[in-house]
DNA sequence: ATGACTCCATTTTGGAGA
């Protein structure tokens, strides 16, 4: 069982670049974020006739979540974070596939820090976390999978960066992302590769993709009922290096189940 | 370097992303 994150950057203007990496990979679930679409904008046949079903929750212009399934639709427990400061933002969903409960999220991106935005990325990471550990304390298998916009260590972007105190990188939002580790979930590309660049982004200004110059944003969590089933993980690279490619690559682990 | 890319809406500038 193939499960994905993947930050879409507009999933109607990159229909194309989604298709083409879902006819490639076949993944089994999808995480989507940033789907920048209203509710009934959002392309169902399109991803249907690709053999997909799909559950999500829209927004014009900005965020907005899905979670799609290979070959049936998933079943949706929620469209809303418990406890979320905000409303009006799309930015969590989670549905049942095949027995195991996924959460998708699109974590608040806090720049610039200090100030308003970086103090609902914490709100909301706070919220999220304890939201998580509700979910351990069920002891179902569960996968948290999306765009955390968070750099957990410095080994998880390019060496010699000026990402400075950048909302990804302050230490407050690296203790809330460790906070959740130390919970019991385990980060499931980091377990399959310790050591080593797995960068997830690179932004479209100053030639870094070319350059390789990116970061570890896009996480995979899993729950200790799932930590035995890990058997692979990785990031669809090529994917980043289409044309109208978004500035996310697809994450991805594989569970033997 | 409030630079550069990319897209979109409150459109022909500016906001957001990271």
């Amino acid at each position: 069982m193939k499960i994905a994150t993947f930050n879409i950057n507009n999933v109607v203007s990159r229909l194309a670049v989604l298709t083409a990496w879902l006819e490639a990979e076949q993944p089994d679930v999808v995480c989507l974020q940033e789907l920048k679409a209203d509710q009934g904008a959002f392309p169902l046949a399109a991803l249907e006739a690709l053999g997909y079903g799909a559950v999500w929750k829209g927004q014009r212009t900005w965020n907005g979540v899905a979670i799609l399934a290979r070959g049936m639709t998933p079943v949706l427990t929620r469209t809303a974070l418990p406890g979320d400061p905000d409303k009006a933002q799309a930015r969590y969903i989670e549905a049942a596939v095949n027995g195991v409960l996924v959460g998708g999220l699109y974590l608040p991106n806090g720049n610039p820090a200090p100030g308003p935005k970086f103090d609902y990325k914490l709100v909301w990471f706070e919220a999220f976390n304890a939201h998580a550990q509700t979910l351990l304390d069920a002891k179902v298998p569960v996968v948290l999978a999306g765009d955390y916009n968070v750099v957990p260590t410095e080994a998880d972007l390019y060496p010699n960066h000026s990402y400075g105190d950048n909302a990804l990188l302050r230490p407050e939002s690296r203790a809330a992302f460790q906070r959740l580790l130390d919970q019991g979930w385990t980060d499931g590309l980091r377990a399959i590769h310790p050591t080593g660049p797995l960068w997830t982004f690179w932004s479209y200004l100053r030639f870094r993709w070319p350059k390789d110059k990116g970061l570890r944003i896009d996480h995979l969590l899993v729950s200790p009922q799932l930590t035995d089933a890990l058997v692979d993980a990785g990031v669809d690279r090529w994917v980043r290096d289409l044309d109208g490619a978004s500035d996310h690559a697809p994450a991805w682990i594989t569970l033997d189940r």
